[in-house]
RNA sequence: GGGCGAGUGGCGGAACGGUAUACGCGCAACACUUAAAAUGUUGUGUUCAAAAGAACAUGAGGGUUCGAAUCCCUCCUCGCCCACCA
């Protein structure tokens, strides 16, 4: 066997050295921008999950130098966060050492693996010159409205007395104590993402994202076309607004519900006659934390406001108002108009409280000419025995438009009683603010004359001042808050006394345009230069985990897009591609995590396997896209086939004297096979395929240069330093022969990773001959080797001549043959 | 409740209209060895059979087709994400 340690070592230097992979600006060469996430440097250390991704991207950066691209593959780390900052709090150290122990400890994994990061690019988001810019991108939101002021209800732990991020509240509780998490209003910082909601729907027909990445985004900025129709209140000016997407059931609206939140309730209070209780529920309701208040198990609660009543616009009938948590003040309008025979969630109000529930789409059974025409009709019969119908129909109980299809009603009815057109979306602004330390402080001061004012652009970076205690205050501030020397600044307007903002962004701040500082990371003028973000632009691909489509990936679009509309960045989307990996599980198919004590350490398997059999390993282990458990034994197979490979390497005779135009079709086959599996990510048919050819070759014992080189070459973006090693045969004194020793092995000087990736000859991945099957009523019955491209005549003359055959069809009628070139003949008895 | 995905040997999986079980793991026998490890060779879906061979097998049931793991319908189980969004 092999010294792995030794090569690999030996390796890394020298790439290093020799800058093999760092990707230059500007190059007649056609550019490629491979994007993995960059991590975030934990105390516990790389993860399995991160050599799955890198390795994947690795592979297709490798491959693509030795197509002959300019590749960017660069690295750094996201380093701002929650545990980093918890581990401070708990050991009181610098947050600030711990990330650079961390990161130096990543760096040194991610090295060892043999990943071809250019690492002169490498950034840090933590850094005082990198974050200048994340607040400076923060000015320009807050320069172009996008940025704003409000209160907001935060997560706030009662027993800690600490404001936590979403991230932190588990199920509800709080993720350090367990304590019920309850709601505290605090005013917030926010970008209007909303605004930008239109822009990146759109955007996402233009780019290259698997299917279900696109369809989660779109889901969850949740576009829905409505109507805000005016409900007048008998006996009084205010009319109450509701939004609806089905305003064809207007006519069956028994009575209008308002969020607790809703303010107009406040200005009828005078004309409520149950005004005490009502207080009482809207108290009780906003005390209620998310948990309680979604809990869908629960049973609906709700008051009426009694002594006031609306007016159905359609009905001109007097409808009753009520106030229910099932309302929710931030969608639409925070009232809506309920139609309890259409709407399960009003329908299980209206019979708690036995409200009125009037039908008012009857369900068509829909009779179509198909096959399945039976289990359509069989789940319409359902509907219409059901109690509620949430789908289309015919209208009745509807005045002038019973009978009308409900599609078109709801033009109709918008028309009659005067309804606006309206567009909502799920997605809500974006919560910027963080009450904690180690973020990026928001430059904005607060003057008692002036009011909010932006720090200037030439006074960036605010930086973090140092301090003793992380945690932060009881008043639910950031620690920030008690730094008077800090905080206490002179307005840069007046003059006069101001504070600065004590609260930080949040950790997906430095993420959401890093891919921009790759391509110049040390400029101290702007973000980047706009010609290289112009040459690098957008990325080409980048791969990273399904859990960031709805929060990294689309916040980091919506602050591209933003640039390239203030002209910063050259391009709308900023990545052209976007793939995923599944997850790696523990070996009893559990989340690896540390409480279960399932977390497998890559440094050991380095160690004792090496690099290039743990990147092989997780390339194999299964489809890439797809979650899968870990298994420690599979790391022997791979391990066993490096072995192989180096032993025919040692053993076997390597000489051009020899021809083998047999393995020479296999190699064609292969290479053609793991080049299309690298482009499709179906890394493990690659890395199977890679093991069928090694088979091969084992049973030799004289084999082809070219074809041996070729092979090396074709495995060396999965296994780069042992191809490397084997392809330079450099080394005498670690036990291998050296290339004057044996004369005709391969000796190369220059990096098998700069070669070009070989070409596959089509003639050669063609067979002659092939294994015709024939079969018996659709069943496998014999086979024969026969030439390709023979005709249908030819084939049946085989096929009957065959013994076998002539067995199954004596003595019956042949119906029919089907003929499938170069596949089969099956004969139809 | 909604969305996405997956159910194939003892296990990870391959094939994604045309030879089901490639490749790897595991297991068994044999070879090498004093012995073990390592390595190599051979075998390995189930049932019946001495063998040739046959029948049955891709979560369950139905359909389309000459032919279905693959396409369609119904149901079941598991995973992930979202969730009172009017």
């Amino acid at each position: 066997m092999f010294n792995h340690q030794k090569i690999e070592k030996k390796w890394q230097k020298k790439w290093e050295e020799e800058r093999i992979y760092n990707a230059k600006d500007f190059s007649k060469k056609p550019k490629f921008y491979g994007l993995i996430e960059f991590p975030y440097p934990s105390g516990e250390g790389l993860h399995v999950g991160h050599i799955r991704s890198n390795t994947a991207m690795d592979i297709i950066c490798r491959k693509r130098r030795m197509d002959g691209y300019n590749v960017l593959y660069p690295i750094g780390w996201d380093a701002f966060g929650l545990p980093t900052e918890n581990y401070a709090i708990k050991k009181g150290i610098h947050p600030k050492i711990v990330t650079k122990k961390n990161t130096d400890n990543f760096k040194k994994q991610l090295k060892s693996l043999g990943f071809s990061f250019d690492w002169e690019r490498e950034i840090n988001t933590s850094e005082p010159d990198y974050y200048k810019w994340t607040q400076w991108i923060f000015l320009q939101f807050y320069k172009h409205g996008l940025a704003y002021k409000k209160k907001m209800p935060i997560n706030w732990c009662p027993f800690c007395k600490i404001g936590l991020a979403n991230e932190e509240v588990v199920n509800g509780c709080c993720e350090r104590c367990g304590g019920l998490v309850e709601k505290k209003e605090k005013e917030q910082w926010l970008l209007r993402i909303t605004k930008y909601a239109d822009k990146l729907l759109k955007g996402l027909k233009e780019v290259d994202f698997l299917e279900k990445i696109k369809v989660q985004q779109t889901n969850w900025i949740g576009k829905s076309e409505g109507v805000e129709i005016n409900f007048e209140i008998k006996n009084h000016k205010l009319k109450i607004k509701v939004f609806t997407t089905r305003p064809d059931t207007l006519f069956g609206a028994t009575y209008l519900v308002l969020a607790p939140e809703s303010e107009i309730v406040f200005q009828l209070s005078d004309k409520i006659l149950n005004w005490k209780e009502v207080k009482k529920y809207i108290a009780i309701a906003k005390r209620k934390s998310d948990l309680q208040r979604t809990d869908l198990i629960k049973e609906k609660t709700g008051i009426e406001l009694k002594g006031i009543k609306a007016v159905n616009p359609a009905t001109k009938k007097e409808i009753p108002i009520w106030i229910a948590d099932y309302v929710l003040s931030s969608y639409g309008t925070g009232a809506i108009m309920a139609v309890p025979a259409h709407d399960k969630r009003d329908f299980e109000f209206a019979k708690k409280f036995k409200l009125p529930i009037v039908k008012v789409i009857e369900p068509i059974l829909m009779y179509v000419a198909n096959p399945t025409a039976k289990a359509n009709a069989a789940v319409s019969q359902l509907a219409i025995e059901s109690e509620f119908w949430e789908g289309d129909g015919e209208l009745i109980n509807s005045g002038k438009f019973n009978g009308m299809d409900s599609q078109k009603a709801k033009w109709e009815i918008i028309k009659f009683v005067g309804g606006k057109k309206q567009t909502q979306y799920h997605l809500r602004d974006w919560i910027f603010s963080r009450q904690h330390y180690w973020g990026e402080p928001i430059p904005i001061i607060f003057c008692e004359k002036c009011g909010e004012v932006p720090v200037s652009e030439k006074d960036l970076p605010i930086k973090l001042p140092n301090i003793k205690n992380y945690k932060p205050t009881d008043t639910g501030e950031s620690p920030l808050a008690v730094i008077k020397k800090w905080v206490n600044v002179k307005c840069p307007k007046c003059g006069g006394k101001a504070k600065r903002e004590t609260d930080t962004m949040p950790n997906w701040a430095g993420s959401s345009w890093y891919f921009l500082r790759y391509l110049d990371p040390k400029n101290n003028k702007k973000l980047a230069d706009f010609k290289k973000m112009k040459y690098w632009m957008p990325v080409d691909w980048y791969n990273g985990g399904m859990e960031h489509t709805t929060l990294h990936l689309l916040y980091s679009r919506f602050w591209n897009n933003f640039l390239y509309d203030i002209g910063f960045a050259p391009t709308k989307e900023p990545y052209k591609k976007r793939t995923s990996q599944g997850m790696i599980l523990g070996e009893g198919g559990e989340k690896m995590s540390k409480s279960k004590g399932n977390v497998i350490n890559p440094d050991f398997i380095i160690k004792e396997f090496g690099a290039d059999v743990i990147r092989l390993y997780e390339m194999f282990m299964g489809p890439f896209d797809q979650a899968i458990n870990w298994d420690n034994k599979g790391l022997g197979g791979c391990s066993r086939f490096l072995g192989k490979i180096w032993n025919i390497a040692e053993k076997n005779n390597i000489s051009n004297k020899f021809k083998n135009p047999d393995l020479e079709k296999s190699l064609h086959q292969t290479i053609k096979k793991v080049s299309n599996d690298i482009e499709m990510m179906n890394f493990n048919t690659a890395v199977s395929n890679l093991m069928i050819f090694i088979n091969k070759c084992y049973k030799l014992k004289d084999i082809p240069q070219s074809i041996w080189e070729n092979f090396l070459k074709i495995l060396a973006p999965f296994s780069p330093f042992i191809t490397e090693e084997l392809w330079s045969r450099l080394d005498s004194k670690s036990g291998i022969r050296d290339s004057k020793e044996s004369g005709e092995k391969l000796g190369h000087k220059k990096s098998i990773h700069l070669e070009k990736w070989p070409e596959y000859n089509l003639k050669l991945t063609e067979k002659e001959k092939f294994e015709m099957i024939i079969q018996i009523n659709g069943k496998m019955r014999d086979k024969t080797s026969v030439m390709v491209n023979i005709s249908q005549k030819e084939a049946e003359k085989i096929a009957f001549s065959q013994k076998k055959i002539e067995n199954w069809i004596k003595n019956k009628k042949i119906k029919k043959i089907i003929f499938i070139p170069n596949r089969l003949i099956n004969i139809v008895l």
